[in-house]
DNA sequence: GATGAAAAGACTAGATT
DNA sequence: AATCTAGTCTTTTCATC
């Protein structure tokens, strides 16, 4: 799907604030509130919006710890493999398949350390794991939870624009 | 601060679903729309919700190559100054500092393999980073880009409730 | 094919009970 | 916390470019 720049520039707008209006967006895009909207379910029907989503201060609601663990699997595991296992998992928040040693990369949360301990066991309890290597977070220094979007499309060479 | 389980649930829906209107919320926690509004009000200024965000396909608008790199520094890095370089560099859309061999562990987005390759170059360039081992993502199996919230206040045990 | 204008219905936000 | 009310927003329809 191509997006023109103000598509780009609405959808900026929404990762900056989901719930600000029609009306609010078109302002700042020159464009009236219904067109807004029809961009808008056009840009969620073809899947480049996935969705909308509350930002949760981790920590607020209780999810204190997490992890990186790098797995290693037996010979043959497909990344859907993995993926089924990821999701039967709930503390997993984030897979990756990677190059380098690990074949793959899998972000946890837990309420504490224990729940870590015991997420940590079940995902190493999985038959394909054959070691584990996990990096405790320490602490959490930036996370941009929504991609940021590319501003100056064609001229950017990797680095976002802020 | 104290969440009480309406809180939660409506926490939980608004993470579902950031637009959703006060009306639908109240619908389904059993409360008016005013007062479901005077609590997500309470929850924004409190900080347990820090904002709402439209979550973008990261393929769709052009940013397709991802890596996590572990970071090895000198001596004596502290978490504030690894912080500031993170926040320098926009290709950086997670960083954290880690137990285990490294000590932090960075998340980087690019557009492509080059601007990838640009991103890790000005990381390495910092005068703090003595070296890097990187992990490139060659396919993103599980992004669960907010944190789940917990159903099940005091008896979960580090799982989060789906 | 996309935009703007207008109208009906729904929602928000503040005051009151 | 619910109800009420005024103001605003969303969403559909329709005409236009």
């Amino acid at each position: 799907m191509r997006l023109d720049p103000i598509d780009q520039r609405i959808i900026a707008l929404l990762q900056e604030d989901a719930r600000s209006s029609y009306a609010e967006i078109g302002e700042r895009v020159a464009l009236s509130a219904p067109a807004v909207k029809r961009r808008v379910d056009r840009l969620r029907s073809s899947g480049v919006i996935r969705g909308y989503t509350a930002l949760v201060d981790p920590g607020a609601v209780g999810w204190t710890t997490e992890a990186f663990v790098e797995l290693f699997c037996t010979g043959r595991t497909s990344p859907a493999q993995l993926k089924a296992a990821a999701l039967r998992h709930p503390a997993v928040v984030g897979a990756y398949t990677i190059s380098g040693e690990a074949d793959a990369l899998v972000h946890l949360r837990a309420m504490d350390m224990s729940g870590l301990e015991e997420a940590l066991e079940k995902l190493r309890a999985e038959p394909f794991v054959t070691s584990t290597r996990s990096m405790i977070v320490l602490s959490r220094l930036v996370e941009t939870l929504a991609p940021r979007i590319v501003q100056d499309v064609g001229t950017a060479k990797g680095s976002p624009a802020s």
